[in-house]
DNA sequence: GCGCAGGTTGACGTTAACGTAAAGGTAAGC
DNA sequence: GCTTACCTTTACGTTAACGTCAACCTGCGC
């Protein structure tokens, strides 16, 4: 399960360019192995590519993809290090909710649209 | 009911700048009225100005939310036009429920995230 | 008439997130 | 040895969405 993927593997896969993912890393959101020059991505990568990209799909900054993948591992044992982070995944999760609410309302107002769309056309003969 | 506000009476209230405003202006996203040079904006651009922010909220362009705005009313007593409006709320619709999934595995993350947070801080004495 | 708080139109500056091109290293196949 | 397919770094270009002046008009209170 430690398969390696190149950076052309990558691409295809999540359908960006290889540009993109060199970017994400200059941006310190990755950070791959290396067989000399070349980047091996893992498997851990590859989820952190994920991240990123869902998080892209949700109208998130690479800045806060960022900080959403350091969630990922609580990494230091110093409590208020910890206690800091729980807060953040708190405020994360708040701004999630919301987001489903706006989702909500715009669905909602979708269904209105489209009933007097409907209702145009066939009253349109 | 036919209140009318100012640029600075919405800046205000929705906590963005009057540059902003015009740029929506500007993209075609609102077309205030006018007494003489003066913005007069109605009711109903209050309305559209929400829906440009709720795009946004949600991490669509302006481009997109002007077509969400679009999609308000029919206009056009033209069916083929009708069709190609509802076939672009369907489409809408597919991507915010979409969205929805991306957020609904995000939080299942988080919750993962903060359990780990939860038990590095408990178990570290 | 004067200042002041609002409004207006340019026009140039800025940031994020890449795109795009240049110039080159490297290993595989013929 | 040459091409081909990848990979690399460096660097400048681009687009969206405004920010930030500058220079100006305009009605109101005094």
């Amino acid at each position: 399960m430690d398969k390696v993927y190149s950076i052309s593997d990558l691409a295809r896969e999540f359908d960006i360019t290889t540009r993109a993912i060199r970017f994400y890393e200059d941006k310190g959101l990755l950070a791959p192995a290396r067989r000399g020059q070349t980047r091996l991505y893992s498997h851990a990568d590859r989820v952190k590519l994920k991240l990123i990209l869902r998080g892209k799909r949700l109208g998130l900054s690479l800045e806060e993809s960022g900080e959403i993948i350091g969630m990922y591992d609580p990494g230091s044992n110093n409590v208020p290090q910890l206690e800091r982070l729980i807060g953040k995944i708190q405020e994360r999760r708040r701004a999630l909710l919301a987001q489903k609410r706006d989702i909500d309302i715009m669905l909602a107002e979708l269904e209105d649209a489209e009933a007097r769309c409907l209702e145009a056309r066939d009253s349109c003969q």
